[in-house]
DNA sequence: AGAATCATGTAAGGGGTTACATGATTCG
DNA sequence: CGAATCATGTAACCCCTTACATGATTCT
């Protein structure tokens, strides 16, 4: 557990996610990455960095780590879960991202894990990313000094892209509410 | 000119663009780019990147420099396009990008610069990106293995935002056809 | 016999960021 | 008189990528 770590190491928070359930190690880890194909749809590590990133996660403390010896193989390093990791994923899972460009990855990152919690943690972080949605056009319209045809074509994409995700996110919260007579459904529930 | 090269360096590019017209040393350019609110909308240059990607330009060929000396002051490094460098900004200029994420900084600054040079270019880019486009759902969409609530949340993600770049592209389109009784204009006749 | 699997990493190379260095001139 | 401007960079640090190392087992 090095003092100062000045990386933010914001998506790497998912990692937590795969650790949150049962311990894990690392090549295991790395297998569900890529062989789970709506994960690698979205979001590609190499194997060495992945072990990178975790060793990184165990420096920070959110990551604990016991050798499992084997005979004939390398021991394994299965990593679980501290209770500062555990508390750090649950802020992360529902966290709305603050920039447009950061849902492609890590709001979809998110919105994996909170599916595999349940509806209920759906619902949190959809909600919480559409309120911070409301407010992204202004945060680069308000200022008027940047006319001509290229500044308006700059802002014309972003607001067309921030209206694209504002669509999205309101047809998964319409498809995802739960009605009263409906179970509690998160998305591994199809 | 060192032999090998092996990093991209595809929007550096754009940096050819502020010397095309005439040469210009490492400040100025810097203060351009910064002073330039429809440029710093768009991208931000820290100094001393902006120093070393001069550099590597240079290195590859692209630029060729001059010192001018001053009195009392550090000799000025002015920087001009050599004959392969205007060939490569050419071609970069009107070349389509192949990512959706690429628009966003990269696309743009095509566009900014291709304004400057007149609207015959800025159409040649806006076409030749359209093109591109036309082909970009299929590039993820085709696997239908991809099951799940979340592979289709991801999916229509992405298909939404592909459609708000062609919504965007078209109104460009538009806005941008030179009917025959107007005159020819880049971006920068507003 | 050769290749892939298991399970960890390390080493080298490159790029970006932040901070600092220089040294005279001009502005407040 | 102190701060900002002019005009270049360099140094240190960290991160990511690519390639390689290890060494036994199991598949083809």
């Amino acid at each position: 557990m090095s003092p100062l770590l000045q990386s933010p190491l914001t998506i790497e928070y998912a990692l937590l996610g795969f650790v949150r359930r049962e311990p894990l190690h690392g090549y295991e880890i790395y297998h569900r990455l890529v062989g789970t194909p709506e994960l690698h749809l979205v979001w590609r590590v190499k194997q060495s960095r992945l072990y990178a990133l975790l060793a990184r996660l165990e420096d920070e403390g959110l990551l604990g780590a016991t050798h499992e010896p084997q005979d004939g193989r390398p021991p394994r390093k299965v990593y679980h879960l501290t209770p500062t990791g555990e508390a750090a994923f649950g802020r992360w899972l529902v966290a709305p991202v603050r920039l447009p460009r950061e849902m492609r990855l890590e709001f979809m990152l998110k919105l994996y894990f909170a599916g595999e919690e349940g509806a209920e943690t759906v619902g949190k972080l959809i909600h919480a990313q559409q309120a911070v949605c409301e407010k992204w056009p202004g945060m680069w319209m308000d200022d008027e000094e940047t006319a001509g045809p290229f500044g308006r074509a700059v802002k014309l994409y972003r607001r067309k892209h921030i209206e694209a995700i504002r669509d999205w996110l309101a047809s998964l919260a319409a498809e995802h509410v739960t009605p009263a007579h409906d179970s509690v459904s998160g998305f591994e529930t199809d």
